[in-house]
DNA sequence: AACTATTTATAAGA
DNA sequence: TTCTTATAAATAGTT
């Protein structure tokens, strides 16, 4: 890739280990919540970093993988205690999905201003003595004019 | 991407969206698969398909997840068990803090394709004096645009 | 962190 | 479908 192509194989460098997986780790979880907004779809990726770390993006989130695999087996026979852990699990699961939301949104206001970025470049690029915006005002789409 | 850009949004052609799954998923896997040898990670990644179907990656497998994550025995006074208790808290803090950070990443990207856009914006007023009408039109609102 | 030169990924088309 | 191709994205190395 870039302007070398590397083998896939274990990085000795520590350095340049750490880049590759900052900027790979990001990256792979743009595609996965790519993946998720194109095709509607569940995903839960989770990664162990070099340094201990537990990076991980899931859509809704992480933990509906918990109760895909494992049936509610509560032996604990505390309602009270029962009841405040469900308090707690649902409060977590709101803020992991409310930032995945952001996330995702935030990824489509990317989306939009990089467009709209290239639409005016490329406009004032066209543009010679001629008003370019007069011609291209029409191509805007409803995101764009706001 | 490729012959066309296309917005980041659910695909409503089934055909399609089939196409395009299957595509993606394969790179998917494929990306966390560099990642786990360029960097020597673990990694999980499980995707519940439009089709009921579930399909998952994993280095070394997709298991030691299920084995690091999920609390199987909840008896309280199990020490394996809350071992696992506290990798849950772990992981989700991690996961909580990993949101942030990507929002924290993207909001900044966010921040500097506006300000491309507002000095387009600039460059497109500059050049006012040959479009007398121009200034009515950055004058209409979201309504009129409509 | 930002920037290129290349390699990859991929949306359409065949 | 499977392959091809034109274009967009990702990214290794650089500044």
């Amino acid at each position: 890739m870039g302007h070398q192509r590397i083998k896939i194989a274990k990085i000795e460098v520590k350095n340049h280990l750490q880049v590759t997986f900052s900027k790979r780790r990001f990256d792979l979880f743009k595609k996965a919540s790519e993946l998720c907004t194109l095709c509607g779809v569940k995903i839960a990726t989770i990664v162990f970093s070099p340094g201990r770390k537990v990076f991980s993006f899931g859509h809704p989130n992480v933990e509906f993988l918990v109760d895909s695999f494992l049936p509610r087996n509560n032996t604990n026979n505390n309602p009270i205690a029962n009841n405040s852990l469900q308090l707690v699990e649902a409060h977590r699961n709101d803020n992991v999905c409310g930032l995945n939301l952001q996330l995702t949104q935030i990824l489509g206001e990317v989306e939009i201003e990089k467009k709209r970025g290239e639409s005016l470049d490329q406009m004032r690029k066209t543009s010679q003595s001629q008003c370019w915006w007069e011609a291209s005002i029409s191509q805007l789409d409803l995101q764009e004019l706001e």
